[in-house]
DNA sequence: AGCACAGGCCAC
DNA sequence: AAACGTGGCCTGTGCT
């Protein structure tokens, strides 16, 4: 990975050095600031001879000489790389120019059950850019070959003619695909009229399913940190590296051919690799080839519908935000001054060094500490106010209308990737994290509505499964409400006062999450308004009435602490490196201090207890936090990445039942479906919509979906009055 | 001008 | 000492 390095990094790195030497420094005038340290570094660096100059003479380098000198290194050191890859350009990587050429190529594809394809862009957006080149591998014929289409030099055939001639290829579902984040060249090749088909791997999902806490998934990282596997030489020049922010069409074609064709050439190696590992996983290979490559489509579908934005509606509110906003920004102006409120220093320096407001919680200027600051100035409510308003105003009503498309929507994408349970992500713009008053900007097309689908206290039911806990598992088999009878069994009292809006079923709802989550007692108390040792008699009494949600939570402790991983009910897994080891310091210390106190559990405060050793207490202090966050992140694992495969396997089912009607999954947020339908929809479509839901897995408790229907999001109306008033 | 980071805050 | 899991976006700030 190359990129500019700071001034800094370029003398005690060694950034600078093209052949072992340190060919410059520099030190500009902060060479008399340097710390001991870093001095000491350059003084025994260049005593072991890797710098080639001495620290006097490294004075007479200034900052521009020195980024100068790397520039001119790297532009020498690019164009001998490309001269030399362009050299070395293996015999069966061919370029096709011709129609010959071309029609050779679609022959040998003939006997090629599975290929391996890629795209190179003009650039990343895959509503404007178009496609330049595409590669393929022959895996069976054993050669690689790159199709320029809009190059600006070279000679190479038309983009339609070559989309034509690999056209029935592309779209044949019997002619396996593999590819690196397959999505985005779907996207491409739409754009060309082409619906790609047959889709057999994509390498970049099934990474994420072998290793999600990988850093990067770009195909450059993964062939430099795994290529050695599957024979294939570390390259360590990226994109960027090589061509900079050149446009790929600029790239000349024997250049390109060597670039591109290596991409498919080390997707397929990556694909005979993957497919070893995923066998041998078994479950693995059963999750990447059932759920998550069928998704890929399901992603493509999604994106490609996007969200229809009401225009006029986001201007207006827009307008009625910001004049409400300047009100506030004259009161606040009035209050605190002429300072940037948007400013946590600028603010943090206003209330607490000059207007001398008590420090609650360490100068902070956040929500939750404004409002324990409410009465003590008259500015804060409405500097309140003015954070809601801002935040709605720049985080959605103008940046949803700037991300419309020529269609008038937005295409918001969705990432079954990007997180370590295997929940979706979404970004550009982020769909999943709109509030109500942002969703209204999202509008049903004329004779469409909204259909959104939400899967109904999903955790909680995946958490009555998976512990087996019948007396968890009783309110949903009786169709009864979970808070309450939780509440009237844990605090002991009867259900006429744990009903809808009673402070025990409140403290249920909060108590219950706080045990999938492994909330500490602290946070419990302060989230309940109970004393530390309330929330502590709280959560033992839950456990208590509900042993064997304790005994799931022991037992999955227990198990990450053995196998270093915790798995999903359908195999998906969330791996933790190194907790094995210390998971095994941590619970000989709690044992040790357990023993030196004569207690059986560990004391809620052991840093305050002066009667455990100071040694103790530090070694302890040193994997605790480690571990107690690895063992909360295993619970929750198991419980939020079940839900996520329930969820993705709803859509599996929802896509087939919405392709059918012509209709459309449009996203999903986490527990709910959105679908855009005709409004001709049926109460019996929507049975048929949550049917395709709760049919997803089938667990000890039923499933329930609840169903809104809207033209407007956010002003859905369940599905029981809207056919009601239809009729 | 563009990048990285922190603080803050939106969702489930 | 650390405090509840999974994400992404905006603003300010400091840097090159």
């Amino acid at each position: 990975m190359m990129r500019e390095p700071t001034w800094e990094e370029v003398w005690y790195t060694g950034w600078m050095r093209p052949s072992g030497k340190l060919q410059a420094a520099i030190l500009s005038s902060k060479l008399g600031g340097l710390d001991k340290k870093r001095l000491q570094m350059v003084k025994s660096a260049i005593d072991a001879g890797e710098i080639g100059l001495g620290v006097d003479s490294l004075k007479k380098f200034t900052k521009a000489h020195a980024m100068r000198l790397w520039r001119d290194l790297q532009e020498q050191r690019k164009e001998t790389v490309l001269k030399d890859m362009v050299a070395q350009t293996p015999d069966n990587y061919r370029l096709i120019q011709t129609e010959s050429q071309l029609e050779q190529l679609v022959v040998a594809l003939q006997s090629e059950p599975i290929i391996s394809f890629d795209t190179e862009t003009t650039g990343l957006d895959v509503y404007n850019d178009v496609i330049v080149g595409m590669s393929l591998t022959l895996p069976k014929a054993d050669y690689h070959v790159y199709i320029p289409v809009a190059h600006k030099v070279g000679k190479q055939l038309k983009r339609s003619v070559v989309m034509d001639a690999l056209m029935p290829m592309l779209t044949n579902p019997k002619v396996g695909k593999v590819l690196h984040n397959a999505k985005y060249d779907m996207h491409m090749l739409i754009r060309h009229g082409v619906r790609m088909r047959g889709l057999a791997h994509d390498t970049r999902v099934a990474m994420a399913l072998l290793n999600e806490n990988e850093t990067s998934y770009a195909l450059k990282n993964l062939a430099t940190k795994y290529g050695k596997h599957f024979g294939f030489e570390d390259t360590s020049l990226t994109f960027e590296d090589l061509f900079g922010k050149t446009c790929f069409d600029e790239v000349p074609l024997d250049v390109a051919l060597v670039y591109a064709a290596k991409d498919t050439h080390l997707t397929w190696k990556l694909y005979e690799w993957q497919r070893q590992h995923l066998q041998r996983l078994g479950k693995l290979e059963e999750l990447y080839r059932e759920l998550e490559n069928p998704l890929i489509d399901v992603c493509v579908e999604m994106e490609q519908c996007g969200f229809l934005i009401d225009r006029n509606y986001a201007q207006e509110y827009g307008e009625e935000l910001r004049s409400e906003i300047h009100q506030l920004e004259l009161s606040l102006t009035d209050h605190f001054g002429d300072i940037n409120c948007n400013s946590p220093i600028q603010l943090a320096r206003k209330l607490y060094d000059e207007l001398k407001l008590p420090e609650v919680n360490a100068r902070s200027t956040d929500v939750k500490t404004l409002k324990a600051l409410k009465d003590k100035h008259p500015g804060i409510e409405h500097l309140l106010k003015y954070r809601e308003l801002t935040k709605l105003l720049s985080t959605y009503v103008e940046a949803l209308p700037e991300r419309i498309k020529s269609d008038g929507r937005i295409h918001g994408s969705f990432n079954q990737v990007a997180t370590v349970t295997g929940r979706f992500s979404s970004n550009e713009p982020n769909l999943q994290n709109l509030p109500p008053k942002a969703r209204k900007l999202i509008i049903a097309p004329p004779g469409k509505l909204i259909i959104g689908s939400d899967f109904s206290q999903i955790e909680p039911r995946v958490l009555a499964h998976i512990s087996g806990d019948r007396h968890l598992q009783e309110p949903y088999l009786n169709g009864q409400d979970l808070y309450s009878t939780l509440a009237s069994r844990v605090f002991k009292k009867p259900i006429e006062e744990c009903g809808d809006g009673s402070k025990y079923r409140k403290m249920m709802k909060v108590g219950l999450l706080a045990v999938m989550y492994g909330t500490s007692m602290h946070t419990l108390s302060t989230q309940l308004e109970i004393t530390v040792d309330e929330a502590h008699q709280f959560i033992c009494d839950f456990f208590r009435t509900y042993p064997q949600v304790h005994s799931f939570i022991k037992y999955t402790h227990e198990f990450v602490k053995e196998n270093e991983y915790v798995e999903t009910l359908y195999g998906r897994k969330r791996r933790f490196p190194g907790h094995r080891q210390k998971a095994k310091v941590y619970d000989s210390l709690a044992k040790q201090i357990c023993e030196i106190l004569g207690v059986e559990e560990l004391p809620l405060n052991v840093w305050r207890n002066n009667d455990i050793p100071r040694d103790l207490k530090r070694k302890f202090y040193d994997v605790k936090g480690d571990v107690e966050s690895a063992r909360r992140q295993s619970v929750n694992a198991v419980i939020q990445g079940t839900a996520a495969d329930i969820m993705k396997r709803a859509m599996l089912n929802l896509q087939q039942y919405c392709l059918a009607r012509g209709w459309s999954l449009c996203g999903t947020v986490h527990d709910e479906a959105l679908m855009m339908v005709d409004d001709s929809v049926t109460n019996g479509d929507v049975k048929e919509i949550e049917e395709c839901m709760t049919s997803a897995a089938s667990l000890d408790v039923p499933l329930v979906v609840d169903t809104e229907i809207m033209q407007r999001w956010g002003e859905g109306v369940k599905k029981e009055e809207w056919f009601a008033s239809a009729a």
